[in-house]
DNA sequence: CGTATAATG
DNA sequence: CATTCTACG
């Protein structure tokens, strides 16, 4: 058996719906869907959640609607980042937050949820969205940063969980940063660019070299430039391909193992662009 | 000879402009178009009205783009109303600003120009918008009877040089108030509300009254109930013709005189329509 | 450049 | 309910 695990920042979920992003969720219909940048109130995202659902019933992936299970955290700062989770796999746990922040600003950027996957194993799915950041602003610079260090210990026991034997993890979502120059179209240029500076890449440095973790989508990619989750809307950025890899989705080794193959899914944005932001979609054996 | 004189808020003229406001331009022409709700920088009304210019030209109404003379008034607070007046007649003279007020809020609400009519008269044409105010905002509705108060000393002036044998005038635009009960759809429901307030309404009763300003438009159409010129944007107002009589012309008697005949452009503005209120365009002997 | 909110009308 | 502005990305 396996499962796709999608990850997409959608640049408001009520923006994505009006630009159709239903007619990718009835062609890809994820197991697992990962989403940054929802940007909405429970009352905006209630409808549009139903017409996912309902696409998933009409596809024959689910039987009724509420066969498709939702979480989601709204930033407490109105219109601002927002992340949400839905799965078609029985969910045995949520947790709303990154454990250790709880201001506004830190708010809308953290849920974990623990599935059941088809070979009857626990997986921690962890929806993510990091800081943008922006290299001037040294409150917007610290607010990243702190967010990354708090992230630290929380993956820490994450690791350490699945390492004795316990619940593997996946961490998707738009990380903000991108990793090394083969993630970036211009590294020269945007070394002092939020996003791209040596005090940020490092983070992933450390979360690949000393807790373990996999990016998935770059092992099975191998050392090739990008693929690009990301293109500034300003100029011609996404027609010239002047992208960023800032969406991952980082596992445990174990679960890492399982991965099958990956789609960036630049092609479908192209036909019908419902965000900035490309999915990255990966397919686990379990 | 006659003239067209023309009033329409515009409703932001970006936005006009991109509903193809260009279209009306170019099947109306008129003589002298006052605009109010103007609602931009120099630098986004410089290429619109260049094309208005351009439109005039093509139509064979002038020979040259020069040859539409125009001014403006930019409201010191960003993005709020604005006054522009464009002319294919000679102007001797413009003035900006109602005299007597200079505040922020009271800008981009008035100018005069005083141009030649084909018969050699001299006639001074005012391009106005009135404070909107809010029932239960006492600040906005204090601003609009200040506006209003400072008003009346300039309308007695002009009606004092017009009354001996000076130059005559006009007074275009968007007062805000529906004068009568035929001057809006549901008057009983709407005494307690700004814009069909007796306080309010009494001004025009002054203007009319005591400085012996016709009402154009009413003269020419009689003790019918409408026509209208503004319809909420809210339901269905428009096509329920759920409207406000608010866009008006004043005129000195002597000139009031010549009037030949007057559009109230529902018609128009309902193939496309590109603002919420309609032009009142008025014909003139000269 | 595009998605949001907020103020205004 | 449409048009702006500002903040954010």
């Amino acid at each position: 058996m396996s499962i796709t695990i999608a990850t997409s920042n959608v640049n408001g979920v009520r923006a994505a719906a009006r630009k159709d992003v239903g007619a990718w969720v009835s062609a890809k219909l994820p197991d697992v869907w990962c989403m940054q940048e929802v940007r909405a109130p429970q009352s905006a995202i209630d409808p549009i959640f139903d017409d996912f659902a309902d696409r998933y019933v009409k596809q024959g992936k689910i039987e009724k609607p509420e066969d498709l299970f939702r979480v989601n955290d709204i930033c407490e700062i109105k219109g601002r980042a927002g992340v949400a989770l839905l799965t078609t796999l029985p969910v045995l746990d949520t947790r709303i937050g990154l454990p250790g922040l709880s201001e506004p600003v830190d708010t809308g950027r953290w849920i974990e949820a623990d599935v059941k996957t088809p070979d009857g194993h626990v997986l921690t799915v962890i929806c993510i969205y990091v800081h943008s950041g922006m290299a001037d602003d040294a409150l917007k610079m610290k607010q990243k940063f702190r967010f990354l260090d708090t992230m630290r210990s929380r993956l820490e026991d994450l690791r350490d969980e699945a390492a004795h034997g316990g619940k593997q993890a996946v961490l998707c979502g738009d990380f903000n940063i991108a990793h090394t120059p083969i993630d970036i179209k211009n590294a020269k240029a945007n070394v002092t660019h939020a996003g791209f500076m040596p005090s940020e890449r490092a983070y992933i440095d450390t979360w690949l070299d000393d807790l373990d973790y996999v990016d998935v989508m770059r092992n099975l990619a191998g050392d090739i430039q990008g693929p690009y989750t990301w293109w500034s809307q300003r100029g011609r950025a996404f027609d010239n391909n002047v992208g960023w890899r800032l969406d991952y989705q980082f596992a445990t080794p174990e679960f890492a193992e399982t991965a099958q193959g990956f789609t960036v899914d630049k092609a479908s944005s192209y036909d019908t662009r419902w965000s900035d932001h490309a999915a990255l979609e990966i397919t686990y054996k379990v």
